[in-house]
DNA sequence: TATCTTCAGCTGTAT
DNA sequence: ACAGCTGAAGATAAA
């Protein structure tokens, strides 16, 4: 980090003069390269024909362009959708028989017919074609597919005796008992079959990466939710993650299973995570729950065994961090039932001592304290190290323990420094550098969003009013007539006669940590009318912004927003601010000069981010909402474009007296390391409006459409 | 195939 | 913070 805004360009905190920078000009991911229509083709483009909207999930792609997300949705799909979203009624439009068939397969023709009913376009194939069916027509055939189709409870022996033993013990009652396995079988066989091409290649990508931690946030927040909602009051917790995991293991979906020392394809250093099973499933440390992995045990071979990879989570005495080094201690020596002992040289432990000896590379995952979650922890992937030496310790209750001093290589990304870096910033031991405010908001939210430049001069952003919630917010009538809660101490996800619950299609759209369940089309979050407190499970995104975010200054993007924070994939991050205009006001703007940067607009068409099972139309809103963030608006103001984007926006209705109060929230997709930066997909207008013109995208993603507008 | 080991992750209770 | 509780994978031992 330079430092050249130390001293004299960062005034201090309260002074800042505004004027100065009142007349700088936006720069956003926005540089229009080509004045409105230039293609007669896009601008009255029947179906998905612009060159940069959406390809058919069956492919082929042109080169570069590839289904990132597991779910996808045909353009007709999302046409239809928008149509019906833009229904001034509110009442769902049925595709008519005349609507044209994509070549694309909708993700509905894999969904099992006893599911819920949403999304009703491309109903002529869901039920007409069966899986097998689709495996051959398309050439969707794979293992795990027909391991899926085959059984749903297809599992290894050992893990069936489990599951029938746990089907069979006193709390698996509640009115809504749902087999695990068969939820786990409903969430695969929802997945775009492209997933599994991914899946099935042997060496790891960060498509398969990605892939296999989204399906596992799926199963794990569905198993979940239904838990959530069946447990009495005082039953004890299952484990979602186990059992998410043990699925997930049992079906072969994970990738980089064979275990090797080094870097692993795919994962990045850098990338977090906040289960130890994530871990195992992308290849990155395979045991579930011991800290040290290693290879070479066939007793067969005389073979040595190696070190793999270790996790450090501080659950040991004595362990000293700082920056690229770290003293790791062995295993063992702890027994539940017998007390402490001595640790031997062997298994893990012996598996250090030749790695050291050889001088062979060790992952390094690091745990840390979640701060938003005290009890969980964080797993921060810090690349490869070298154990430097080894020597046997005592610990405090005086038995054998064994110390390895690890080293980190030169020339890798920082990762944990970063952290270590937001720490310093935090307890104010070391300055942010380029701080130009250090609360953007003064003091509109309830944490500071600082200002930063440490790339260039730029004073700041042109001048804005900011403003943490909406303006001219207009109730309207919503999608289904409804009244308020009356569940005095919050809502429970167990309380089916809660009419908030019964909205959401009879769950809480929030888990116990706040992280949105599954996504469905339309949150509906209570209101006004409600009669819960403002802590209520069901008010994740009024209480305005968690994380601390950072407004900073890009290279060749113009400003941008990240966060200090590292945030969780479901995570509601802030919702967007500003004045609530009509269509008309959109016209207006657009005439302006390039003023629809900062317009937000509901009916723009979104390449479907179909990470969740549960969600097969574009986002549902009862009229066209239309948001202008020019003069007045919050931090999402700030947030660009990307086509591989890590933010996702759902609308949140807010009960409200038989009225809607209609809000954007935006939510994460995948867990964010901090410090990078926070992108949405602006969607596409179709047809092009006049005035609107296409912009450049500068997102750098290997998926980039290389448009947007 | 059964047992053993393991730096999990909750949830409830006492500060 | 802390304790108590239940976990699942993979190595290893036993059969």
């Amino acid at each position: 980090m330079e430092h050249h805004f130390g001293q004299d360009a960062a005034p201090a905190s309260g002074s800042f003069d505004k004027t100065r920078v009142l007349n700088v000009k936006p720069l956003r991911t926005l540089v229009p390269v080509f004045p409105s229509p230039s293609n007669p083709a896009s601008s009255s483009a029947p179906q998905g024909g612009a060159p940069f909207v959406c390809v058919s999930p069956s492919g082929p792609f042109p080169s570069g362009v590839a289904p990132f997300y597991p779910f996808f949705i045909s353009p007709e799909s999302q046409r239809l959708s928008e149509q019906n979203a833009q229904t001034p009624t509110g009442q769902r439009v049925p595709a008519t028989p005349a609507a044209p068939i994509s070549t694309a397969v909708p993700i509905n023709s894999f969904r099992t017919p006893t599911g819920a009913t949403n999304g009703d376009v491309g109903t002529s194939r869901r039920s007409t074609r069966s899986r097998g069916q689709v495996a051959q027509e398309d050439g969707y055939s794979n293992a795990v597919i027909e391991e899926v189709e085959a059984d749903a409870t297809t599992v290894t022996k050992r893990s069936k005796r489990k599951l029938q033993n746990k089907i069979k013990g006193p709390q698996s009652v509640g009115s809504g008992d749902v087999d695990p396995d068969a939820v786990a079988a409903d969430i695969l066989k929802s997945l775009n079959p492209l997933v599994f091409n991914v899946l099935n290649q042997p060496e790891g990508s960060r498509d398969s990466v990605a892939y296999t931690l989204m399906i596992y946030e799926v199963m794990r927040r569905k198993l979940g939710q239904i838990e959530d909602s069946n447990r009495a009051a005082n039953a004890v917790a299952k484990r979602p993650d186990l059992r998410a995991g043990a699925i997930m293991m049992n079906k072969g979906i994970r990738t980089n299973s064979k275990k090797h020392i080094g870097l692993v394809s795919g994962v990045e250093i850098g990338d977090i995570f906040f289960f130890r099973f994530e871990l195992c499933l992308v290849g990155l440390h395979s045991p579930s729950m011991a800290g040290i992995d290693y290879i070479g045990t066939k007793t067969s071979q005389e073979e040595e065994p190696l070190a793999v990879s270790i996790v450090s989570s501080g659950g040991y005495e004595d362990d000293v961090e700082d920056g690229d080094l770290l003293i790791y201690s062995g295993q063992g020596g702890v027994n539940r039932d017998k007390g402490a002992s001595d640790q031997k040289l062997e298994r893990g432990n012996l598996a250090l001592d030749n790695s050291a000896h050889r001088g062979n590379e060790v992952r390094v995952i690091r745990g840390l304290k979640d701060l938003y979650h005290p009890t969980g922890k964080v797993y921060v992937y810090d690349g490869l190290y070298k154990i430097q030496d080894s020597w046997v310790d005592k610990s405090k209750s005086g038995f054998n323990v064994f110390k390895y001093k690890l080293g980190r290589l030169p020339g890798q990304p920082p990762a944990y420094m970063i952290w270590k870096s937001i720490q310093q910033w935090t307890e104010k031991s070391a300055p942010r550098a380029g701080v130009i405010l250090p609360d953007l908001t003064s003091g509109a939210e309830k944490v500071p969003v600082c200002l930063v430049n440490d790339v260039d001069a730029e004073k700041g952003p042109a001048y804005f009013t900011y403003l943490p919630n909406l303006k001219n917010l207009r109730p309207t009538a919503p999608l289904e007539s409804s009244i308020g809660c009356s569940c005095v101490g919050g809502c429970q996800p167990n309380n089916s006669n809660c009419p908030c619950v019964q909205k959401n299609g009879g769950y809480l759209p929030y888990s116990s940590a706040s992280l949105i369940a599954d996504l469905k089309s339309v949150i509906y979050e209570c209101g006004p009318s409600c009669q819960c407190p403002p802590n209520c499970r069901n008010r994740v995104s009024q209480s305005g912004l968690k994380f601390r975010l950072e407004v900073y200054k890009t290279k060749n993007k113009g400003w941008a927003l990240r966060s200090w924070d590292a945030i969780r994939a479901g995570s509601f991050i802030c919702e967007y601010a500003g004045e609530v205009i009509d269509s008309a006001r959109v016209e207006e703007e657009l005439g302006g000069d390039n003023l629809d940067d900062y317009i937000f607009d509901s009916t723009r068409i979104y390449q479907q981010l179909e990470v969740f099972p549960d969600d097969t139309e574009a986002p549902k809103i009862p009229s066209p909402l239309y948001i202008s963030a020019i003069n007045e608006g919050n931090v999402a103001r700030f947030m660009n474009h990307s086509c591989s984007p890590n933010v996702l926006w759902r609308p949140v209705i807010h009960e409200n007296k038989n009225f809607s109060d209609l809000h954007i929230a935006f939510y994460a997709i995948r867990h964010i390391p901090p410090m990078m930066e926070l992108t949405f997909d602006y969607g596409t207008v179709l047809p092009l409006k006049a005035g609107h013109r296409k912009k450049k995208c500068l997102c750098e993603s290997v998926k980039c459409r290389g448009y947007f507008c």
